[in-house]
DNA sequence: GCCGTTTTCGGCCCGACTGTTTTCAGTCG
């Protein structure tokens, strides 16, 4: 079986949870620790780029041992360290981790005094007070794994960006009627990272009276459960289930709290470590001058990172990764925004599975600002998206025409055209023919293995029809795991063939996601972001999707969907794969 | 285990909070 970058961060997570179980040093585990995230953020799989001859060394946080550890993996299926390190320690040390407030050092003391090797051993230990009588516990620590293993149970971990912003958005509604005098108040952590799903909800703001915010937080009505309370900072858990940090500073201090709490954990480990070679310390206060002791603060980020002689860097681009060199370098991306975005070019109306009419549609998206847009009903192989028929598509194609003349935004023949098991089209040539934009998506037999989806893809990309591949794996987050293909093949045909990839905003979508975004980007793949939309609200969506974007660093060149109307039609007018020429111009000019 | 505008050896981010403790260990982010 082929070893993926997750497992192989996953491996190196456990490594360093052991060896800080065996008390093995912090740097170590930190070292382990370190990679196992880099490696999840790679845009590229490890395994190929062995396959190639990389030397794994070049990326930051891998050195010779943990280089030689992956060789080991993908060479043997296996780690013989890692093995070794298993065996020396109880078994379940690394299922008890599982447990919220469990640590290394919590999981060793259960397993050993215990000898309980399962979640349900350790209900049973608190119940029966075995948990109260260990070393260093009591009652209290007790009962909060036990409260702890109850939510295991009721809530699924992370929390998808989609339902995490509004979430933190109406905490922060509330939390203002509650307690007027608070200030700039806003979301800090992953999600302003806009990662694709969250841990909890960071809430970083100003207050004159910090303590009264968090005595207000605790008392609203949506708060189920408070985790912590202390004088500057409270944690709760709200409705339905997720986590919500709040910490407050004095205007005048804002910038070093929000660049703290925004993270990620990794960012700010290397831009302390950066800092402390200058030295200078960091923390959420501002930042201290070694030689004096004297603690300089900073009203806003720019200023904070100023201070360090570095430019701003976004917050989707803090993780630890490339992002402190490039902005060294003076290298980082002037990132795309939404505002650069000149039409949707993925809507449905109420003809397939939407919700609304068609003329509502162009409307939504002449409001957006758009120069153009596509409507892009399903094609008549989804028959519960109630697909147009080739009598209906025709039907379609004429009013769209016609309706042109009443608008000024110019309005695009679509279709959403499924990508049948084959890796045929649901329509006839002649009719894709007659479309402006086509986007060829995958709705059915997602289970086919690896080669036989690559190769379906692929052959949708072949078609001289086919101007963009919709959300490419199918997935959606937290309720149906991607198809398996070969993203490399994939991206490669894209590139000859010249067709598009969709990063499909709909933030239960969000596919491409980052990482695969992010390679497309490094190939030359031309990049969409369209909305999906099956209601004209949804448009706005498209935060998402540019936040995806972002993340995989794009520059406004690097998506189809920035060129002005006449380079876009231009792009979709030239036959494949020649039409890439129009995409390349423009990457080049950087436009 | 990784890394280097001062180093191939000697450093390695930083603080809040809880619970069990009379001064701190463990966990979290």
């Amino acid at each position: 079986m082929a070893v993926n970058n997750d497992d192989i961060a996953q491996l190196f997570q456990n490594m360093g949870t052991l060896l800080e179980m065996k008390g093995d040093s912090v740097f170590k585990v930190r070292a382990y620790q370190r990679a196992a995230r880099t490696i999840e953020n790679l845009s590229f799989p490890l395994a190929q780029a062995v396959a190639d001859g990389t030397d794994l060394k070049n990326i930051p946080g891998i050195g010779k041992a943990i280089n030689d550890k992956i060789h080991e993996l993908l060479d043997s299926g296996r780690v013989s360290a890692y093995e070794k390190l298993v065996g020396e320690l109880p078994d379940g040390v690394l299922t008890l981790m599982d447990v919220p407030g469990v640590g290394p050092k919590t999981a060793m003391l259960i397993t050993q005094e215990l000898q309980i090797s399962t979640i349900e051993g350790v209900e049973r230990a608190v119940q029966d007070g075995r948990m109260a009588a260990l070393p260093r516990m009591g009652q209290k620590a007790a009962d909060n794994i036990l409260r702890h293993v109850k939510n295991l149970h009721t809530k699924d971990q992370r929390t998808p960006i989609g339902q995490a912003l509004p979430l933190a958005e109406e905490v922060i509604s509330q939390l203002r009627r509650a307690c007027p005098d608070i200030g700039p108040l806003f979301p800090a952590g992953s999600l302003r990272r806009w990662e694709e799903t969250i841990g909890d909800i960071d809430l970083v703001g100003t207050s004159p009276n910090p303590e009264q915010a968090g005595d207000a937080l605790v008392a609203l009505d949506i708060v189920r459960e408070v985790v912590v309370h202390g004088p500057k900072k409270t944690s709760v858990i709200v409705e339905p289930g997720v986590q919500v940090d709040l910490r407050l500073s004095d205007p005048g201090s804002f910038g070093a709290m929000l660049q703290y709490f925004t993270g990620s954990q990794q960012h700010n480990i290397r831009l302390r470590d950066y800092a402390n070679r200058m030295g200078l310390s960091l923390n959420e206060y501002g930042i201290t001058d070694l030689s004096t002791g004297k603690v300089e603060e900073f009203p806003d980020e720019t200023a904070f990172y100023a201070r360090l002689g570095l430019p701003y860097i976004s917050p989707e681009l803090r993780l630890g990764m490339w992002e402190l060199d490039s902005a060294q370098e003076g290298r980082l991306p002037d990132l795309v925004q939404e505002s650069d975005l000149t039409g949707d070019l993925h809507l449905h109306s109420d003809w397939s599975d939407g919700r609304d009419p068609i003329e509502a549609m162009v409307v939504a998206a002449a409001d957006q600002g758009y120069q153009y847009m596509a409507l892009t009903d399903h094609s008549s192989g989804r028959g519960i998206a109630n697909g147009l028929s080739d009598e209906r598509l025709s039907e379609q194609i004429a009013l769209l025409r016609a309706l042109q003349s009443k608008h000024s935004i110019k309005i695009l023949c679509g279709s959403e055209v499924d990508i049948r098991a084959d890796g045929t089209l649901d329509y006839p040539d002649e009719l894709l023919a007659q479309l402006d934009v086509v986007v060829a998506s995958v709705h059915s037999a997602m289970g086919q293995d690896s080669e036989t989806m690559t190769q379906r893809i692929i052959k949708a990309m072949h078609h001289p029809a086919v101007t963009i591949i919709g959300h490419l794996s199918t997935r959606l987050i937290g309720r149906r795991e991607p198809t398996e293909f070969d993203l490399e093949a994939v991206l490669q045909a894209a590139r000859e063939t010249g067709t598009a990839l969709e990063i499909n905003a709909s933030p239960e979508r969000l596919d491409l996601k980052d990482i695969h975004a992010y390679r497309a980007r490094e190939l030359g793949v031309p990049l969409v972001v369209s909305t999906d939309s099956h209601h004209y609200a949804d448009l706005p969506q498209r935060r998402f999707g540019i936040a995806v974007a972002r993340r995989a660093w794009c520059e406004s060149k690097h998506l189809l969907n920035t060129l002005p109307v006449d380079q876009f039609l231009a792009f979709i007018k030239a036959p494949k794969p020649g039409r890439l020429s129009v995409f390349d111009a423009a990457l080049a000019r950087g436009n």
